[in-house]
DNA sequence: CCGTTCAGGTTCCAATTGGAACTTGCGCTC
DNA sequence: GAGCGCAAGTTCCAATTGGAACCTGAACGG
């Protein structure tokens, strides 16, 4: 990740048609530079595009609201505490949920196991974190925790975070606010429902045609 | 990214509760296993904290559900197409928002224009995607647009996206997924106020605590 | 026109990543 | 209470990534 610094005017402008119907983007100060005073920002079309006229216009909001949040963050924190996201990221989970581990942190984040190992290892050998004996009847998990030195740090970084969450909702008024909230929450909690059932659409896919460009495990069931 | 089979399933226990105030999570069969018949979700306790006792519940929410979507879809068009992220990203980028250049594509998703710049010649190599000449008063600007193949493969591959989202949103009645997706516009759109806005709160630890651990290009302004 | 600036795109290379195989120790069964 | 299976965590290594430097051609000013 690295640039992010639309401007986004909207500018409706669909000329030059192509051969199927749909817009075109191609560059933006077009019949602008030089004539109207009014510097469109670059990748402005296809942002309209990505928002307009998008198949998928809830995983594109989804996706680049995500991106607006953690690029500037997650950089930050890298430059100003050479920390890598896995890392801060298991530095917060712990903050939040005290004990949890690495398996905890890899369902809840998304990491794969290896890297959050490697992201534990770093952080512990910073004194940033600790692990406890594992707890009696929990298996091999390993509970981890903040030492005080992890604590400071949590503190001293959570507000930027904070902020920058709260100036993504500024567009939205308080009543605004506590429904997208609820809304998200639905969605998130009602994901139980589907993460592990196989989406259909993929799977009559496969069937229908195995494994496209090389078909690594070609299985072909039926 | 790799796992995230969650089931969720609301257990409540506080247990143990460390020095400070806050929940604890540490195993999650616990005091179940072997005893009440319910074997509660690995990983849900942490869940439950980053859900309701997190500073930023609404980042969570969206990076969880950006997870949520992202992770089976890139998975499939990676083990059944070959095409990596980034190169299924200028694939609909394109189909969207034809004639865009990679300098959009990069914009609007995120990626750093070296990585595009590569997913752009493995897609020309392999036919799926070809450059214009670029456009007269574009500056150098090259306007891409799928070919024949590139749209057979996307229109091909768009169905499962599609199909998360439905199922995704799916939680939800007609008129919140309205609501929903009226608000997630509002935030996007009015990111544009502040996207090049450093954060203030950034600014400020900056200026108290010039770049921590090693601190790279330690500038002490003032 | 010619030089300078600027920005889109490419190349280089070191660092990060993550799939896969492996290790280890709990907990279950016989 | 010995063996087995399972899953948490680690290690290995090849592939991907992305910061930084670079290249190149358009646009602009003289």
């Amino acid at each position: 990740m690295s640039a992010l610094n639309l401007h986004v005017k909207f500018n409706m402008e669909l000329t030059w048609t192509g051969q199927e119907a749909g817009a075109r983007v191609a560059k933006d100060r077009d019949e602008n530079s030089g004539r109207t005073g009014d510097p469109v920002a670059p990748g402005a079309e296809m942002l309209d595009a990505k928002l307009d006229r998008n198949p998928c216009p809830f995983a594109f909001r989804m996706n680049y609201m995500a991106l607006l949040y953690n690029v500037p963050l997650y950089g930050w924190i890298k430059s100003d505490y050479d920390l890598s996201r896995p890392e801060y990221v298991v530095l917060y989970s712990l903050a939040i949920a005290r004990g949890g581990s690495s398996r905890d942190i890899s369902l809840t984040s998304g990491f794969p196991k290896n890297t959050l190992s490697r992201a534990i290892s770093r952080l512990e050998k910073l004194r940033l974190i600790e692990r406890a004996a594992p707890e009696p009847g929990g298996g091999r998990l390993q509970p981890l925790s903040l030492t005080d030195k992890g604590w400071a740090l949590y503190n001293e970084t959570l507000p930027p975070f904070e902020a920058q969450e709260r100036r993504m909702l500024g567009a939205l008024t308080p009543d605004e606010q506590a429904t997208l909230f609820r809304l998200m929450s639905k969605v998130v909690r009602g994901s139980a429902e589907w993460v592990d059932v196989p989406l259909p659409e993929i799977e009559a896919a496969k069937a229908g045609k195995p494994a496209a460009a090389g078909g690594k495990k070609g299985k072909t069931p039926t």
